[in-house]
DNA sequence: GTGCGCACTTGTCTCATAGTTGTATGCTTT
DNA sequence: AAAGCATACAACTATGAGACAAGTGCGCAC
């Protein structure tokens, strides 16, 4: 019988994986460079580096050139499927989704929009979302009318600005809150007036990160809800979170910072 | 080996965010020179920036040429915050976070926290969430009778179950949706019957993935919201997703086609 | 008051350095 | 032939140091 050699990459990635499990390495945090692990390990870095991307095809670490090695998270996929738009996740779930189109407007842009946009006209969108012919959202979408004058309706309503835009989107920012139904959240919902409501806005920004879309929706409470997946409690780089929203605009903190 | 490499920028990122919430910067509104910054963390201005760009894309400064970096005043872009317990979140925004018990006690598991935690006895506590003497979120908490045993009332009020228990947490999943205040709700929280509430509901489990841990949170809608960073290009951040309910367990009849 | 200049600020470059991963090559051991 | 070692180099990243342009606020001479 022939003795059973060990393969050093193949230990040093179950000694990893241990370390690993037991949170030595918190999610978004680096682990030591290449160059530390091949002397800790007394292996050279070609071992190493089996070791890591073993680790890496079974999506527990990943690296960037440069930067170094970290740790990832279990579900992580596509970084593109999670800037997905509510049809497509729909869809994932195999919801028929359609949209009808209410309102296409060029306007005057809201305080808030402007604020955000940090243009003065803007496309106005609004529709209703259908699931299976049920309405489940509304949504009203604002884009700066540079980048959608080139719009038609009808592209609006077979397409997301995600897909029409000739932006690269570099990710959003999401709030989630809950109201009441308003009379128009009402009638286009099919909820009595009053009833809560989840609203959500998700302002969207290009790769340089400035914003270029902005999106109000509003689901009826009892058909939707989110959900989060929260790697860590540590405070690495950790996203996603609760805000307590101000009390008041108090009259003292209104602000001349920017008034000029 | 066991040495963290750290990220300079993101560390002096992480300080200017803590100092930022407790107010430290807000007084005139204007914060230091970029060369000031530098001196006092003794890094670049290039360092510097970069700290500062972050949180400009967090919505909690911006800056103007030959003006200085002031504390932004409608952040419309919400501030994305840690994760860990929400008393972390409160003092970091620098408000006085307090609990007050109104149910202690060992009971059977109601029938979903037993599919989840998979145990009969749970301890279960109830408590109101205070900041700045207003309250702003009704919680319940579950866990297993095995490992809330060794807990006092007072210990749970004073620290988090986060500390208290001898589990390593792996991550949580959190799941936000919203609705009518009760009337247990109502007053507890004092805002009127049927008034939107944001109700979440966060299962929090070990490293190894198991369940331990069930926190029903309700928040006044007019106080709260949530946020989701969603594809930014910094690695392991948090996916966000929608999901629709199902068809309402209740006696309520709604059920059409569920053809799905 | 008006205009000018000065000090200070951010915005944006360039150049440089050290440390990291990505990749390729040759050699030794089993 | 496969695993491992040693080495070199390219590409990328974070950081530092410095220079210059452009914008802001303020005081001063007129």
């Amino acid at each position: 019988m022939r003795q059973v050699r060990t393969i050093r990459y193949k230990e040093i990635a179950v000694d990893l994986r241990r370390r690993l499990g037991a949170g030595e390495y918190t999610a978004g945090r680096l682990l030591p460079s290449e160059a530390e692990l091949s002397a800790a390990y007394s292996a050279s870095r070609v071992t190493i580096r089996k070791a890591l991307e073993e680790l890496r095809t079974e999506g527990l670490v990943d690296s960037r050139q440069g930067f170094g090695w970290f740790v990832a998270e279990a579900p992580v996929r596509q970084p593109l499927a999670r800037l997905a738009t509510i049809e497509a996740q729909l869809e994932a779930e195999g919801l028929r989704s359609e949209r009808r189109i209410t309102d296409f407007a060029f306007v005057p842009a809201p305080p808030e929009v402007r604020a955000v946009l940090g243009v003065d006209e803007v496309l106005s969108v609004r529709r209703v979302n259908l699931a299976d012919g049920e309405p489940f959202a509304r949504v009203t979408v604002w884009c700066p009318e540079r980048l959608g004058r080139e719009l038609s309706l009808s592209q609006v309503e077979e397409q997301s600005f995600y897909d029409l835009l000739p932006v690269r989107f570099g990710g959003a920012t999401q709030t989630i809150g809950a109201d009441a139904a308003g009379p128009l959240d009402a009638e286009l919902l099919g909820v009595p007036v009053g009833s809560p409501v989840l609203v959500c806005r998700r302002v969207t920004a290009d790769v340089a990160g400035t914003p270029v879309l902005i999106g109000d929706y509003v689901f009826p409470a009892h058909r939707t809800e989110f959900t989060v997946e929260l790697a860590s409690t540590e405070p690495s780089i950790a996203p996603g979170g609760l805000r307590l929203l101000e009390p008041a605009p108090s009259p003292d903190q209104r602000g001349e910072s920017a008034s000029r």
